[in-house]
DNA sequence: CACTCGTGGGA
DNA sequence: TTCCCAAGAGT
């Protein structure tokens, strides 16, 4: 199957069974870029009730350069991998002060944006200004390496290259924002990792693993390494006032911004309760006395999983004055639901609020 | 180049 | 339960 055939096979394709989406075919590089970054490791459905909340509140670049980081963190919080929120709104700030509040409609430009990538780049400027430019994500890895037969290990970068110049090789003059979004709703919806649906493909004419049977052993990926699993001990601290204590996750750690119940990881040999008492101690130079345990659970974040135990503490001693920059605030039951927390610690929060409404009955 | 960086859904 | 992995970028 030569490249006209492969093209006009894949749009007619993509014509009759592309999904609807708020940000598809609306030609606002705004709305684009939005979703681009949103989609960046997130599927569609995730990312969607993101995007219309995201949009609600912050319809224009100016509006977005205008807000605080807090806020942009609090629309984004659930959704992950927060530096992309922290990035997009540094970037807003360059585009409504350096490109007059319009997305920059070449390389050189958009590039210079955080958050904005070779993917990214190459999505934008194809799909909102129409520039031939192929991009490549999980998706057209997947396709391309099972339609050319490539078996070399995908997560190689000299692999995904390779990949890269095929897709750019294919990319059409015309309509180059369509026939990336094709090569990716492919992925998404027939060339999919397990099962493909190889009968329902147009591509199956030309497609080299289809032929051989190798659906299933292409992409190739070599196993992943096994996260490891920490045991973290977190402080639920509370003053006479009925408020309590929450940390600012510095910057540049994980979780960038999103703020946090102090803690930290258990050491070999440690009781959990020596593990909060020690982690608060250093973190915040405060003696405290654990009053109870609050709630145990498990959560998987991208690289290691872990078992967060969660204790009511009172101050015994001292003033909470962290040791590094990190900001803490003392704050009603009422206000948590105002501040971003990162999952494992939201559910934490809930479970704070629904007892302070009586909902809920403390279990011990 | 290899590693870090969230979350949710499906096998 | 556990693992995979999904419209990647920054370091």
């Amino acid at each position: 199957m030569n490249n006209i055939d492969f093209q006009e096979r894949l749009l007619a394709w993509y014509d009759n069974n592309k999904r609807e989406m708020p940000w598809r075919d609306c030609g606002d590089p705004y709305k684009i870029w939005i979703s681009e970054i949103m989609l960046q490791q997130t599927r569609v459905d995730q990312a969607t009730p993101y995007f219309h909340r995201f949009m609600e509140r912050f319809p224009t670049v100016e509006s977005l350069a205008k807000a605080d980081q807090q806020e942009v963190l609090k629309v984004w919080e659930g959704l992950g991998y927060y530096s992309r929120a922290r990035h997009l709104h540094d970037a807003s700030k360059l585009v409504a002060e350096e490109f007059d509040g319009t997305v920059p409609d070449n390389w050189d430009d958009i590039t210079e944006l955080k958050g904005v990538g070779p993917y990214t780049a190459s999505a934008i400027l194809s799909i909102a200004y129409q520039k031939q430019h192929a991009v490549v994500d999980g998706n057209v890895i997947r396709v391309l390496s099972r339609y050319l037969g490539i078996e070399n290990d995908v997560r190689k970068t000299a692999t995904k290259n390779a990949i890269q110049e095929a897709a750019d090789e294919r990319i059409p003059e015309e309509r180059p924002g369509d026939f990336n979004q094709a090569v990716m709703e492919l992925g998404a919806t027939i060339c999919t990792p397990s099962n493909p649906d190889c009968e329902g493909c147009p591509l199956q004419a030309g497609c080299v693993a289809y032929k051989k049977v190798k659906t299933e052993e292409i992409p190739y990926k070599s196993p992943a390494k096994k996260r490891p699993h920490h045991q973290i001990g977190v402080g639920i601290i509370m003053n006479e006032d009925e408020e309590v204590l929450i940390a600012l996750r510095p910057e540049d750690a994980m979780l960038g911004g999103m703020w946090e119940f102090p803690g930290g990881k258990q050491e070999e040999d440690e009781d959990m309760e020596e593990t909060v008492a020690r982690e608060l101690n250093e973190e915040l130079g405060v003696e405290v006395a654990i009053t109870k345990p609050f709630m145990k659970l498990d959560h998987a974040y991208s690289h290691f999983k872990i078992t967060m135990h969660a204790y009511l503490c009172e101050l015994e001693n001292g003033t909470p004055s962290p040791n590094t920059s990190q900001e803490v605030r003392w704050i009603s039951i009422d206000e948590l639901e105002d501040y971003p927390f990162p999952k494992a610690n939201r559910k934490l929060t809930k479970k704070l609020m629904n007892i302070d409404k009586g909902q809920q009955e403390l279990e011990i």
